[in-house]
DNA sequence: CTCAGGCTACCTCTTAAGGAGTAGCCAGGC
DNA sequence: GCCTGGCTACTCCTTAAGAGGTAGCCTGAG
């Protein structure tokens, strides 16, 4: 059985020096290449044969979470864990939700970190235990945007997320609202940003665990 | 300041014992009360004056869920936190929502333990670190839930009903049942004739209203 | 054995959805 | 006056979704 062949993508230089001490203490574990944004982290994914990557949430040129969600779209199916030291709920979930495979902080412990990361290569789900309560609160809550979000929201655009949350299509509201269906794109466009959502079909559900109507 | 006052919830009389011990090992808990099932349970809770109660799940009389839901429709706000050996996901996401503080497995360290009840007593959200894992899933999109009455629908279709009551796409839902999205839209399209809808939208949310999850 | 139903996978084709940008109009605030 | 925010409406472009169809494979009922 071959070495688990893994990324690292990280915009500083000596941290992924660190890493890559950390994880080849462990014979089972290469490096098999590094980049220092996004950009670069996206090209070399489909070139490379990993088994693995690790990326920082926050670069210069491309961001992890972007950086992720491009790899997921070019079809890249390799285990993505950030490895980051944002523990802000959002961006937690923003990564679990953009197909990440664990969200690792940089503070852990070396050990702990490099067992974790040996975990994340055989396929289970990893998170640092720090952000147990964060998920905890979200799960328990119900949402996948903050609860305050709402507040952000035009008055227009509660009415088409009003419309969302009963199942219909962008013309079916331009028609009830009296608008063309472009402008409807806009207005969902629009609270997707705010409500950090990423379809309709998610606004619709939230919106109805809201309790929106 | 006075001592938290605990009311332990279990229908082990030793388990009762040896939570009673490690609790009073700190001089500022105490053991109020304790009651062997849930339905005593929700008898004592509001004539002791409580500051957290510490609650099993399985028990004969009345299961832990039930009396949490109970007391939490008298009104009663006091702290409750499930103490349990069941690491099964529906059983934690029920209590969260149901309105506990917190979620601790029995295999704990007992150390551990006393350090997350105590938290638990000052207003924290406790979690058991090895359920983080579970609520990522949960929080990232995906995972099975109890069967459920909609006997038009085969398992699987189920299965993709679920998905899309989580505002999953065809490509996420794809990806973690680990088919192509192509016979992921094959489901989709059957289901939503079988249920007389014309959108996933539609769907996700008859389903969130129906409560499937 | 045959047959039906369920799950999988592919095909083609059309429409829906969503991102990014530009822009006009109008209200209220400074 | 100017400027901002909100609503409207386009453009261009890409991807997602959904309606058809065919078909292989497996399991359980008869």
């Amino acid at each position: 059985m071959s070495q688990t062949r893994i990324l690292i993508v990280d915009d500083h230089p000596l941290f992924r020096r660190g890493v890559r001490q950390l994880v080849e203490m462990d014979p089972d574990m290469v490096i098999a290449g590094e980049a220092s944004n996004g950009a670069e982290a996206v090209d070399v994914a489909g070139s490379l044969d990993l088994d693995l990557i690790l990326m920082d949430l926050n670069m210069a040129k491309m961001d992890g979470l972007e950086a992720l969600r491009q790899m997921r779209s070019n079809g890249i199916d390799t285990r993505i864990v950030m490895l980051t030291v944002s523990d802000a709920d959002d961006d937690v979930v923003a990564a679990l939700r953009a197909g990440a495979d664990g969200y690792l902080l940089k503070d852990m412990e070396p050990e702990d970190l490099l067992a974790r990361i040996k975990e994340a290569a055989e396929g289970k789900l990893v998170i640092s235990p720090q952000l147990a309560a964060i998920l905890a609160g979200i799960v328990s809550g119900g949402r996948a945007a903050p609860a305050d979000a709402l507040s952000a929201l035009t008055s227009r655009e509660l009415d088409i997320l009003r419309a969302l949350a009963r199942g219909m299509s962008n013309k079916m509201i331009a028609r009830r609202l009296d608008i063309t269906e472009g402008t409807v794109k806009v207005h969902v466009k629009n609270l997707l940003k705010k409500l950090g959502l990423r379809s309709r079909v998610e606004a619709a559900v939230w919106a109805v665990n809201q309790g929106v109507s």
